[in-house]
RNA sequence: GGAGGUGUCGCCUAGUCCGGUCUAUGGCGCCGCACUGCUAAUGCGGUUUGGGUUUAUCGCCCAUCGCGAGUUCAAAUCUCGCCACCUCCGCCA
């Protein structure tokens, strides 16, 4: 959610974000209407009210002096006055009933419409849709296999060929997109994360175990309701979500509360598996682990002051960068587009990870500054001298196990289908430097 | 899953039986001011959150007593549903 002052102070830069964002500007003047219409509904309600509170407090004493006059004739005259303000209070009961229905409808129309509004984008974020990014910067360099003088293998093959990866029984057991990490995978996992989660605690962060099942309020206050609820997992009989990614607890950690200014910024590191349903993407990835219904995820997560935001954003960027660096993996950096970024994001970075047997990057991470939207549909604020205002939230990748599996066993290969494991990885597997087919 | 108990503005707490000066009591903490060599102590004032009104200050209005419905002229208080926590029983990795 967005600021409400903002519409009424600057509709035009909301406009402006829907445009580039390729979403509905005419929702931002409905958004006007609404605006105008529930604040003078809520002006009409809180006026009768008043009134009827005043009446209310006439009534009360009114009726105790009554009990004590024993004289006949004032009896009478102070009966029938409660009863003259009896029923003014009853007409008027009637009015502030109506009142309340059209206010809080009209507070409904106007809270329905705000969800529907995405974050307002970074104007330095670059317009376009999905093939519109940025550029931001390659790093290290493919290697050339003609060179070497042998063909690579794809992940999937390598992964058979060292007995890490199972999709056929994966696909048995749970259906398509759906895999066992066996042996050396099994541990080569977990390696990466400790890796990641070795990291992450030496810049500070708290390592954190999270629910992977949520209540819709921490799905909704998180954005995943909107554009992208058609690859959530609802579990109907309980009304509760699957999360897409530990975002979305994480986020919701700190839901209703008011943070101290001083313990900003808060950082977490949380681990948790990952259930995407994929929906629209048939056909898409069907081999291998690139695109598979759930997987596991370290995922990073910041609260900190707005003005504060950006700053940290290209922290969380350069930490997923010493993380790939370590690994040793050729990547590039990209801006993501205005029309690819999600409701939640005003920015996004992702790292794109070169394939050898594709040809090309593919995203192994992504970060996105989600300035105040989630905040504010989850009401976490901050409490500094100035008052209480809302917090931004930032999110990015450390380690997303599959994809980085995947580019891990591709260019770590050699030619007799062992791969090379890289040196920071190796106190993990108990010193061990490669990875060698089974028999 | 069953039975019982609890939920009040940072923390603790009064109020709930029996609806109306509850404009929610008191303490702790915190903020401001005063007093005082300094500190401490003391005194006075303030201290939930959100919205509206106001150029702004001051102020005024509305909502908010776990959440949501209901009864009533009027709900922290009565009724119903839900949620969370605690105790006991049952079941369970």
């Amino acid at each position: 959610m967005i600021d409400p002052a903002i519409l009424r102070t600057n509709p035009d830069l909301l406009r402006e974000s829907q445009r580039r964002r390729g979403e509905s500007v005419e929702l931002i003047d409905e958004l006007v209407a609404a605006d105008v219409a529930k604040r003078s509904a809520q002006a009409a309600f809180d006026e009768l009210r008043n009134q009827q509170k005043v009446l209310g407090k006439q009534i009360g004493p009114l009726q105790g002096a009554l009990k004590k006059v024993t004289d006949d004739a004032a009896r009478a005259a102070a009966q029938a006055e409660v009863d003259a303000l009896m029923t003014q209070a009853q007409s008027l009961s009637d009015q502030v009933k109506e009142a309340e229905r059209a206010a809080s409808e009209a507070s409904e129309r106007l809270d329905a419409l705000w969800l529907q509004v995405s974050n307002i984008v970074n104007m330095d974020s670059p317009v376009g849709g999905e093939e519109d990014f940025a550029v931001v910067e390659n790093v290290g360099t493919p290697r050339d296999f003609d060179a070497e003088g042998f063909a690579p293998r794809d992940h999937l093959e390598l992964g058979e060929l060292l007995g890490a990866i199972d999709v056929e029984r994966g696909a048995k057991v749970s259906g398509s997109r759906f895999f066992y990490l066996t042996g050396p995978g099994a541990l080569l996992e977990i390696a990466l994360l400790n890796l990641a989660m070795s990291q992450a605690t030496a810049h500070g962060l708290i390592p954190m175990i999270t629910p992977s099942l949520v209540l819709p309020s921490a799905m909704e206050g998180t954005g995943f309701l909107g554009q992208a609820a058609e690859n959530v997992y609802r579990i109907e009989q309980d009304d509760m979500y699957l999360v897409g990614t530990s975002e979305v607890p994480l986020a919701g950690y700190h839901a209703d509360e008011i943070i101290e200014a001083d313990r900003l910024p808060l950082r977490y590191a949380g681990w948790s598996s990952c259930y995407r349903r994929e929906a629209g993407s048939y056909g898409k990835d069907t081999r291998g682990i690139i695109r598979v219904h759930q997987f596991d995820k370290v995922e990073m997560f910041v609260f900190c002051r707005p003005e504060d935001a950006e700053a940290e954003h290209a922290r969380l960027l350069s930490w997923e960068r010493e993380f790939v660096d370590a690994l040793e993996i050729p990547y590039r950096v990209i801006d993501v587009a205005t029309g690819d970024l999600g409701s939640s994001a005003a920015r996004k970075f992702d790292m794109e990870a070169w394939i050898p047997t594709q040809g090309t990057y593919r995203e192994i991470t992504s970060t996105s500054n989600t300035t105040e939207f989630q905040a504010r549909r989850l009401r976490i604020r901050m409490r500094d001298e100035s008052g209480t205002r809302p917090l931004a939230t930032l999110n990015g990748t450390l380690c997303a196990m599959p994809r980085i599996i995947v580019a891990l066993l591709e260019n770590h290969q050699q030619a007799d289908g062992s791969v090379v494991i890289p040196q920071a990885l190796r106190p993990f597997l108990g010193g061990r430097e490669v990875f060698t087919p089974a028999p």
